[in-house]
DNA sequence: TTAAATCCTAGTAATTTAGTCGGGTATAAA
DNA sequence: TTTATACCCGACTAAATTACTAGGATTTAA
């Protein structure tokens, strides 16, 4: 389990979701301009997300993404596992026979510690993140801001017709 | 608290260290050995360490590296922190006032899974580690390697002369 | 004086991250 | 049936990080 800013990007924009998932279908465009993540990374991001069915996707007009289960079953830990796509975490592939068992004081400490971190990431939901009421406020402002924007942009196409 | 390979490397040269503390000066060339990282790449992390008073150096021959606080009193988080120096975490430098406190979400949101991740390993210590009968099964094993391998340069050298 | 070890700086290849670009494809609505 | 919307997909790229190399300077025990 690493703890990079890719898995920080999906817990968030996952986060997003959840926190809007009365809403219909979200777009990862509204997800871009509230979050500042830019689209195609989002789309990659999405991707791997939509493989492990953490989000399910509607295309077309009016589509997004919505949760693939409900806030509360979707642990921290799944969502940052599905988009590190665990990189064999050096050499060995678990087997141990990597350098006459040399590197296993290395390997089976590490894996012991991630695996603690998984544990503890897993006892954490999107649904326990949305409940903060921190994340709440901020996520409202986000919302006063987009709508502000959307006014504005409104203004100024009405202003040139 | 990013959790990287680096940070790994770092954990398991300072372990190596903690299993070795009743031999006096541990040389780098000998972690390098043991655990098959490169010479040059462990100068720089324990310049790292260093820095962070995290061990004690021994210049000129016989010199080596020693523990900078009993094992008991290290723990994995300072190890991993001392390496990671904190890439400043994306823009905002705790500040706030990144883009009208929109990437806000994310920052507490995030800062406080890592708080709670460093939490945890705060309270894993190198002592802790050197107690784990895997790790000292593995530790003698490699110290039956290296011992073997002593021998062989020595009996090569020997026939050469 | 010599050799062993830490120290220090600079460079570099490989990987990962974060993003762009340019197209597709499904589908709701006009 | 057309069109616009949004997801889908792959290739490419810049920046950062990781892991490592090279080469020397400095300290110090023998």
């Amino acid at each position: 389990m690493r703890l990079t800013t890719k898995g920080r990007y999906a817990v968030t924009a996952m986060l997003d979701l959840a926190l809007h998932h009365d809403q219909g279908p979200i777009r990862l465009a509204g997800i871009s301009d509230r979050q500042g993540i830019s689209l195609s990374y989002l789309e990659q991001l999405f991707a791997q997300l939509r493989r492990q069915d953490l989000v399910k996707s509607v295309r077309g007009p009016g589509g997004g993404y919505h949760l693939g289960r409900h806030a509360g079953a979707i642990s921290v830990a799944e969502v940052i596992a599905a988009v590190n796509e665990d990189t064999d975490t050096t050499r060995c592939g678990g087997s141990g026979d990597c350098q006459e068992g040399e590197t296993c004081l290395t390997h089976h400490l590490w894996m012991d510690l991630s695996d603690q971190v998984r544990e503890f990431l897993q006892n954490i939901s999107l649904g326990d993140l949305v409940q903060r009421q921190d994340i709440r406020r901020v996520s409202q402002k986000q919302e006063r801001r987009t709508k502000d924007q959307e006014r504005k942009v409104d203004q100024i196409l009405a202003s040139n017709l």
